[in-house]
DNA sequence: CTTCCCCTTCGAGCGCACTCTAAGTCAAGC
DNA sequence: GCTTGACTTAGAGTGCGCTCGAAGGGGAAG
């Protein structure tokens, strides 16, 4: 039970592809990740944790390039958790503005199934 | 004041630019729309409202292809009043499942912003 | 010792949805 | 009549986020 997880053993924890978890270290997003005798990566877990909330940033929609910039500021340290800071809260307004949009069009969604409902029947 | 718009017209209604609105026309997405002496687009206000409701669809992450069935659909006639339901039902499933997704991610995205709250307070 | 499988690097390739280019047409304004 | 500018076409190019391929390494099971 050790707390170190193989490249495809955290691609089954998160939801990222054992290639993507090679390019997102790539790309600097996590890392650099431990590597055991034979070269192979060892996730720790906060490796781990890092990649599930960089998901969550990723599947509300923000750029690869925004969520570099916000690791890059952890990377730096302390003094920068007002600048990341603001990045989510910019971000936030853009899901939730996402959300509305959603809300928005799916009523008119609503009104065309209506319409092909009452047509169908 | 014609009831008939170009094609930049139609793009300043939409949220579609011209070229993309003739990308559209080629993928059978709208028309054929109807041509002025001069060979120009000239848009029927049937067109545009097509055009609204597929910018509906792709909003909320409805593949081209699929935006393409519909049409086809659309085109055969009247007997094809269900499958265009059942299209638009199962892909109102997929919207809500989205702004669920959204919704349970802004609370994680909340949860790390209130972290960043405290920490630079 | 051989087989098997997962791992490594790094660059190329892919699918999507546009987005733009080139070469040419047409009508209106000066 | 010439210029300007919006339009036409078909096809090539772009940006994003992966996704895959090739070539090779290492270790554990039989």
């Amino acid at each position: 039970m050790g707390a170190f997880l193989s490249v495809s053993e955290v691609a089954g924890q998160v939801d990222l592809s054992a290639h993507t978890l090679r390019w997102y270290e790539r790309l600097g997003l996590v890392g650099p990740i431990g590597r055991d005798s034979a070269g192979r990566r060892r996730y720790a877990e906060q490796d781990v944790e890092r990649l599930r909330f960089l998901c969550k940033l990723r599947d509300t929609g923000m750029p690869v390039r925004d969520m570099i910039r916000y690791v890059e500021l952890i990377n730096v340290g302390d003094t920068t958790n007002h600048e990341r800071l603001e990045i989510l809260v910019s971000h936030r307004a853009r899901v939730v503005a996402q959300i509305d949009a959603l809300q928005k069009d799916l009523k008119v969604i609503d009104w065309k199934i209506d319409f092909y409902t009452e047509a169908t029947s």
